[in-house]
DNA sequence: GGTGTTTATTTTGATATCTAAATATCAGAC
DNA sequence: GTCTGATATTTAGATATCAAAATAAACACC
């Protein structure tokens, strides 16, 4: 896309917004695909994530990790649920606040996905050596 | 997340991936906004935009552009018509193939549209210095 | 201690999106 | 010319997701 006719600030952004929509995407459906062996969406492996390496954790709080609302939290825990991966626990002193935790099979589940996962993201960014890395994680860190 | 007992490798990887998803996450979300006032998609928003600079493109051009599939870019383009924004016209050398392009309203609202999106991502990346976003920009591309 | 406000989750109603199968057309080999 | 395989779009069936309203519990404050 060439996007003449603009001012020089604005074609320098749409280029980095388009670069950061593309590298997403390339990214993540490289990184993804995966987790179809075990039959669990990008946003159940973002629940077990998360409470596997915090602990349980609240909906909401959940819901920041993996950037989803609130009512998506409510379906995808269902149906960790239904798959008896983790527990709702309403027992805390805030008897509004659900606490999510891992079951054994979740555990275990997480404890072989995991590794997977950080295998394939390392190897799908290989190509950026460690100063490319570094450099990218201090820009996007800015992003906030 | 501290990700230890991982290799420094993976480590690293999964950090910057983290800080992809949420600097997309976070981007997209505050540009994507005044596309409400115009009652249009993200994906209707791609695909007026494309044609608008690149011409009437096909559907599975589109889809490439927008990074949808084409069973989507059957919807996009269903809902952009019932809003007389474009039409389809399949009168090419192959008969296959649908090419879409703009209605005068379409125009008028694109022309219309695209300069407000040009000013929002720009205001929106103005906490990158220039420095920044060339070197943003250099480090995206490597993902292709 | 009742009343209004905030917070956490769920429900409701709707859209966006995907994969796989169906359909239609084209292009090349024979 | 006809068959075979590739390509473009659409349909069918399903899931993920969201915003807004509903519900329920906690908090604040007079």
């Amino acid at each position: 896309m060439k996007y003449n006719r603009l001012p020089d600030n604005q074609r320098h952004a749409l280029n980095v917004y388009v670069k950061l929509m593309r590298a997403t995407n390339s990214a993540t459906s490289r990184m993804h695909n995966h987790l179809k062996e075990d039959n669990l969406t990008v946003s159940q492996f973002g629940v077990l994530e998360a409470i596997y390496h915090l602990g349980p954790l609240s909906q909401s709080e959940l819901g920041e990790k993996i950037l989803k609302s609130n009512a998506n939290l409510t379906t995808v825990v269902d149906s960790l649920e239904k798959k008896n991966l983790v527990v709702r626990n309403r027992a805390g002193e805030d008897r509004r606040k659900v606490t999510v935790h891992l079951t054994e099979s979740g555990k275990e589940l997480i404890a072989k996905v995991f590794p997977r996962h950080a295998q394939v993201v390392a190897k799908e960014l290989e190509f950026l050596s460690e100063d490319d890395k570094e450099s990218l994680g201090k820009l996007l860190k800015k992003f906030r």
